[in-house]
RNA sequence: GCACCCGUAGCUCAAUGGAUAGAGCAUUGGUCUUCGGAACCAAGGGUUAGAGGUUCGAGUCCUCUCGGGUGUACCA
């Protein structure tokens, strides 16, 4: 049974249209809540697009569904009158029944239905690389990711995070093999920094791309003896170098004990810094949750093999390829020197997914620059069959939760001024430390500790909340100024919210004053009680679109709904004791909502700011 | 070249094919005997890039054009 108007009313048009139109039995009752309240709050469009199939006129069509509608029970009575236009029938819950369903959310778990109950889904997020810090590139993963977890795991999904490091391959291992070099030159391993990784792998990176081209112009333009030597040297470096990082690379496959432990230094140094900063991000990421490249390395040359004798994976130019229909690049699984690519990786994330982890849907979140990626993997995955549980009847879910990128004030990708990634913690220090001064500012009464927590709280929802409010698929302007801002679609604004209610909760509770029986009144009273019905709804098509900004949305206008509650209708001094012990639990229910929605955004909750 | 994504108010963003396209910021003007004003209410501001088409009905779906971004066999 589910409380939530929209859902029930959906009910009861079907059955009128199956009562009055058997032969069209079936058809969408398209029944929504209206955008326009003096529309009324609930509205149903069936009538237009019935009369079509009936050959009827519309409005004909809509007095017929008005009278087979059975919803007297939740609201205003039907007539004529209450069809509008070329056929819109616009319905007004009743006040007591609207109390009934308030009552019915307030048990439980909101009434949210469980749709994903008995499902396993496997969500990508995260995807840091070995020997590098976490930057803005890593961000939007995170945190989409792992709102997106939470949100199915709210309506009953077994949710299984999976982040899939970059660990191995080439960089890795020229970083290992700089950082034994480094130790055989006397540095202590044991007080490795990932600032200093990442100084070896940049070090590291140089010298491989040192400049073959430039060698190749120096000698086509004839620039000289002189030039042509130095370049030479260098290049030589870098190829004495990258042979070396070829061989620690073959020491690391075949799982050689000195390289292994270098390499495991480097694994413990920059999982540790990624989970901090996760952790402070509120963002649930640990190391069970770690599903490396390296994991998967043993896997790749009979993954390639079994491809290759089933038919599925071809030669193609030296290399072996899977063609998938529809798109014209093929999938390329093994290059012409005999390597693995991501792509082999990837094939075989999704194989142990789905028919190891059991998963029905596998939702990856990253970049969408990826998508061709990603649209080749899962085409290739799904020809190879590894895409299906065994036993079932097609395939699981592939899902690409791409998303757009960060970008500056300039509408460039967000960067430092020097061009480099911004660090996630510079990031989200910085947003702390605004947040720190703002509430020095207004709250000086709060001791340092609690002043720390709250500006923590509130840094860390700026961002996040900033990160997940507008569309998943767009790039979004980064901007500290408007993120912390204290009015307006924020973060910073629903945790005052949240201040608010439980504010009001904290003394009525000191004053002895209690809940009661909900009465509704006022319009603010009407508009906060509907809002409330809508979140399992809201919820669900989270879970279904995977587009959290409307989590968001919802939030934001619940939150505004409640401030014009709070502005016109005064709880603790309002005129009767019943007045008070209606609007006290209205409120109480507000807070469990918001509490709820935020906690389900991955944004942590306060309660003074 | 081809493929994918995007184009909505001055700015940042919304809008399951539904009625007069909505918010916030900024601008202008109101509200206070403050359950915390970090608030609330209101006004102005739009040819939804453009042109066709489908539909009872299009910001949304289809085609084309323009503009921006991204990706395009052997990096991850």
């Amino acid at each position: 049974m589910s409380f939530d108007p929209l859902v029930i009313l959906t009910e009861r048009f079907a059955q009128a249209i199956a009562s009055a139109f058997p032969q069209a039995a079936g058809a969408d009752p398209m029944v929504s809540a209206s955008r326009n309240p003096k529309f009324g709050e609930f509205q149903c469009n069936a009538a237009m697009t019935l009369a079509k199939t009936l050959g009827q006129p519309p409005r004909e069509v809509a007095k017929a569904l008005v009278s087979a509608a059975k919803i007297a029970d939740i609201a205003e009575p039907l007539s004529e009158a209450s069809i509008a236009g070329p056929g819109f029938i616009n319905i007004t819950l009743r006040p007591d029944a609207l109390v009934g369903l308030l009552k019915s959310i307030t048990t439980e778990d909101f009434g949210i239905e469980r749709v994903g109950a008995g499902k396993t889904v496997v969500v990508d997020l995260c995807g840091v690389n070995l020997a590098k810090e976490m930057h803005v590139g890593h961000l939007r993963s995170c945190i989409i990711g792992d709102t997106l977890a939470r949100v199915l795991a709210r309506v009953g999904y077994a949710v299984i995070r999976q982040n899939h490091v970059g660990d191995w391959g080439l960089p890795i291992a020229m970083v290992t093999a700089k950082l034994m070099d480094a130790a055989a030159a006397g540095r202590d391993i044991a007080e490795l920094s990932l600032d200093d990784l990442e100084t070896l792998y940049r070090s590291a990176k140089v010298e491989a791309d040192a400049d073959t081209r430039g060698l190749a112009a120096v000698r086509r333009f004839g620039l000289g003896p002189k030039a042509a030597a130095e370049l030479e040297e260098q290049v030589a470096g870098a190829e004495e170098s990258l042979t070396r990082a070829k061989r620690v690379l073959l020491d690391l496959q075949s799982h050689e004990p000195t390289a292994m432990r270098f390499w495991q230094r480097i694994v413990d140094v920059t999982m540790d810094a990624c989970i901090k900063t996760c952790a402070r991000l509120n963002v649930i990421v640990t190391r069970e949750h770690s599903a490396g490249e390296s994991s998967y390395a043993e896997e790749l040359a009979p993954l390639v093999a079994d491809l290759l004798s089933r038919g599925v994976a071809e030669a193609s130019e030296g290399a072996l390829v899977v063609r998938v229909d529809g798109i014209d690049e093929p999938c390329i699984i093994r290059k012409t020197d005999g390597a693995f690519l991501y792509a082999t990786t990837d094939i075989a994330a999704i194989r142990r997914r789905v028919q190891k982890l059991g998963a029905d849907r596998v939702i990856y979140c990253v970049d969408q620059r990826q998508g061709l990626h990603f649209r080749q993997v899962f085409a290739a995955a799904v020809k190879a069959g590894y895409a299906t549980r065994p036993g079932a009847q097609g395939p699981s879910e592939l899902q690409h939760a791409g998303f757009g990128m960060v970008l500056g004030d300039d509408g460039r990708p967000f960067k430092t001024r020097s061009g480099d990634n911004v660090k996630l913690s510079d990031l989200v220090d910085e947003a702390v430390e605004r947040a720190r001064r703002v509430v020095q500012e207004t709250s000086p009464e709060l001791s340092p500790a609690a002043r720390d927590r709250v500006a923590e709280a509130v840094g860390v929802a700026a961002i996040k909340y900033a990160d997940l409010s507008s569309d998943r698929v767009k790039d979004y302007v980064f901007n500290f100024d408007r993120m912390l801002a204290f009015q307006g679609n924020t973060g910073p604004y629903l945790l005052y919210a949240l201040v608010r209610v439980r504010q009001i909760l904290h003394k009525a509770s000191k004053a002895g004053i209690s809940p009661g029986a909900i009465s509704i009144a006022a319009s603010e009273e009407k508009t906060l009680a509907l809002h409330m019905l809508r979140y399992p709804g809201v919820l669900l098509s989270v879970a279904q679109s995977l587009e959290p900004h409307r989590l968001c949305t919802y939030l934001y206008e619940l939150c505004a709904s409640f401030s014009a509650f709070y502005d016109k209708c005064h709880v603790l001094n309002a005129e009767t004791d019943a007045l008070k012990a209606s609007r006290l639990a209205l409120c109480a229910l507000t807070e469990r909502v918001l509490a709820d929605a935020l906690t389900t955004l991955g944004i942590k909750l306060i309660d003074q700011m």
